[in-house]
DNA sequence: GTGAAAGCGCTAACAG
DNA sequence: CTGTTAGCGCTTTCAC
C-alpha cells in the first residue's frame, strides 16, 4: 500500500524521528545517514502525508481564500496575485465562492476553520458585526483584500477609494465638464459609497449642482451599463460624462452610447475603474483608475504570512497607490 | 482551548463513538441521546476537526483544481462551474495556477497527493506520458476538463473541437467569403491544432487554397492578435473573414481593425471561439462557437464525484455540445 | 444502541 | 546526532 515514514525507517535502520528530520531539514541529521534516508525514501517513492503532519503539528499549510465571484475579472486578477504569493511561500488556497451572500460567507468562514486552516484571505463588500466576532473568535489570522472595514478592525489591503472618486470626477471636471454622471453597482457596498462620496466632495468643491437623475447606484453589468447609460443620454439636459465605479460598467457605457449613434469621447467622456485587462480590449480605449488589482492580492497574502508567522507587522492596514490611466475614452 | 470530540463525550456522559455517530449522522442513535449529545456540541461550540478526521478515514471531501491561470476568463468560467458543483457535494477546492508549466504542473499533482485530496481535476492545452503515469501511479482519480487526450486515457470533459473549427470556418466560407485567416494560441496546444484541422478540412471541402500566411499560430494576447490582423490587412490579397481560436483574440482582431480604419464586418468578419462574458462586451458584438464553459466545468466535477464515490459511470470521455452564435461581427 | 480501544501517519519533546 | 514515546482528534471495528 502507501509508503509511510515507518517504511523508510526500517529500511533505512533509522528512527521515524530521524526520517522525520530529514524530510524537515532539520539540520542534526549527520551528512552520511541524511543521504541514506534520501536514497531509500527515493527507492520506496515515499511521500509525507500532509493530514498527518497537519494533526501532529497543527498547520496545514493551507489558505482560505473567500472571494465573491471568481469569474468576476476583477476577483480573478486578484485571485491570482494571493495565488502567486502563496505559492511562493508554500501555501496551498482553498478557494470559496461568496457570491456576497453574508449566510454563506459566514459559512465558509467556518469551513475554513474545520479544515485547520493556518489563516484566512477574505473579500466581500461589507463586512459586518457578525463577522467580526467569528473573526476575533479564533486565533487564526484574517486580512481583508480589497475590502473595506471602517473601523479598520481586521488587517487589511485597499486603496483609497474615496480620493480616487475624488480625483476622477475632478479629472473630468477639468475637462470642461459639468453634467457628469455616477453609475455603480450595488449601493449597499461600502467601496461604492467611497467612491460616490469622492464623486460628491468633487463636484462640491467645483459649486456643481448635484443631480440624482444623473447617479445610477445599482448596476451590475455591462448590459445593465448600456441600458442605464441609453435612458441618460435621452434627457434633455444629458450629461458630458461619467464617471464608472467598474471597467465592467464603463464599457457598457461606451458601448451603450456608441448604439445609440453618439461618439465617445465626443459626445460622451467615460472614465472606469480598476484598469482590468478590459480597459484596453474596448475602442476607445478605456480612461480608469488603475487600481493594483493583482498586487492588493498579493500583498494581503504576503501580510498574511507575516501573521501566521507571528512576525512583526508594521502596518496592518495597507493603502496602496492608484493612479489614473489616460487613455481615449476621455478627451 | 479548543473543544474536542472528547470533551463533548464527556461533558455529554457518552463515549466519543456515540459523539461522533451523531456528528456523522449515523442512524445507530437513540433519538434522545442525539438530542443530548447535539445539545452540548451547541453548548460547547464544538466544530470538528476536518483534519482529524481526514486522517482517520482517508478522506479529505477536498479536491484538487489544476488550472493553467485563473485570470483568464475562459479559466475563471470554468473555475466557477467546477466550485459550484464542488460546493453542492460538499467538497472543498484547492486551486492551483500552472501557467501550463509542464515541469509545475506535474510538481502540483504531487503536491496534491500530499495533500490526501479525493479527486483531481486537470486543466492544460497538453497532456504527457508522464502525466498519464502519475495518474495511474495513484488511486486517486482524475478528470480533465476542457482538456484533451487523444487517447482517452482517463476521464474527460470536452467539445468537439475539429467539428467546432470546421463550422466556423463553413459559415465564413457560406457567407462568400474566401480568403479566410486562422488566428490561434499555442500552436503545441492540442485543442488549437484540433481547431485549425476543422479550419483546413473546410478550406479543403470547399476546394479552397490553404495560404500559409493567413495562418498566425502563436497569439497569446487581445494586443498580439491587433498586432497580427494588421499585419494581414497590409497584404494585397488581405483576407476578408478571420477565425480565431479565443474570443480575446477575436477583439483583438476586431480592434486592430478598426483602429487601421477599417470597418468589422463589412471589410473583415470576424469569428471568435468560446462564447465567454467578452462576446457581448465590444462592438460589434462577437459571432463565436459557444462553448458551454460553465458547464464543462460543472459536469467535469459531478464526473469526478462519481469517481471519488466509486459509481458507475457510463461514459467516461464526455463530449457537450456547442453550437454557434450569431452576432454582429460577422454579416 | 453504545462503549472500548486500536490505529490513521506524523511531529515534538525528551533522553541519551 | 539519533531514538523513544506520547500524543494530535477522529473513525472504525468489535464487543456487549
Amino acid at each position: 500500500m502507501t509508503v509511510t515514514i515507518y517504511d523508510v525507517a526500517r529500511e533505512a535502520n533509522v528512527s521515524m524521528a530521524t526520517v522525520s528530520r530529514v524530510v524537515n531539514g532539520n539540520p542534526n541529521v549527520k551528512p552520511s545517514t541524511r543521504t541514506k534516508v534520501l536514497e531509500t525514501i527515493e527507492r520506496l517513492g515515499y511521500r509525507p502525508n500532509a493530514v498527518a503532519r497537519g494533526l501532529a503539528s497543527k498547520k496545514t499549510t493551507t489558505v482560505g481564500a473567500i472571494i465573491p465571484d471568481v469569474s468576476n475579472i476583477f476577483f480573478s486578477e486578484l485571485a491570482r496575485g494571493i495565488e502567486d504569493i502563496a505559492t511562493m511561500y508554500k501555501y496551498n488556497i482553498i478557494l470559496n465562492n461568496s457570491d456576497q451572500n453574508r449566510e454563506r460567507e459566514l459559512q465558509l468562514i467556518d469551513t475554513m476553520y474545520e479544515k485547520q486552516v493556518d489563516g484566512i484571505l477574505f473579500m466581500s463588500d461589507n463586512i459586518s458585526k457578525e463577522h467580526i466576532e467569528q473573526f476575533k473568535g479564533e486565533s487564526v489570522p484574517v486580512v481583508l483584500a480589497a475590502t473595506y472595514d471602517e473601523k479598520n478592525r481586521v488587517p487589511s489591503v485597499n486603496i483609497n477609494y474615496e480620493a480616487a472618486g475624488y480625483e476622477a470626477t475632478k479629472y473630468l471636471i477639468d475637462q470642461g465638464n459639468e453634467r457628469i454622471a455616477f453609475i455603480s453597482g450595488d449601493k449597499e457596498a461600502v467601496i461604492n459609497q467611497l467612491k460616490y462620496q469622492g464623486y460628491i466632495r468633487a463636484l462640491k468643491e467645483s459649486f456643481l449642482p448635484i443631480n440624482d437623475d444623473y447617479i445610477l447606484n445599482n448596476q451590475y453589468t455591462h448590459d445593465d451599463a448600456v441600458q442605464s447609460i441609453q435612458q441618460l443620454l435621452e434627457m434633455t439636459d444629458k450629461p458630458t460624462a461619467v464617471f464608472t465605479t467598474s471597467d465592467e460598467l464603463a464599457l457598457g457605457a461606451i458601448h451603450g452610447t456608441q448604439d445609440k449613434g453618439y461618439k465617445v469621447p465626443e459626445d460622451l467622456e467615460v472614465f472606469g475603474f480598476n484598469n482590468t485587462r478590459l480597459a484596453t480590449m474596448v475602442r476607445p480605449a478605456l480612461t480608469t483608475i488603475d487600481q493594483p488589482t493583482y498586487d492588493i492580492g498579493a500583498v494581503a497574502m504576503r501580510l498574511l504570512t507575516k501573521l501566521m508567522n507571528k512576525e512583526e507587522v508594521e502596518e496592518s492596514n495597507v493603502i496602496l497607490p492608484h493612479r489614473i490611466v489616460e487613455r481615449n475614452s476621455t478627451k
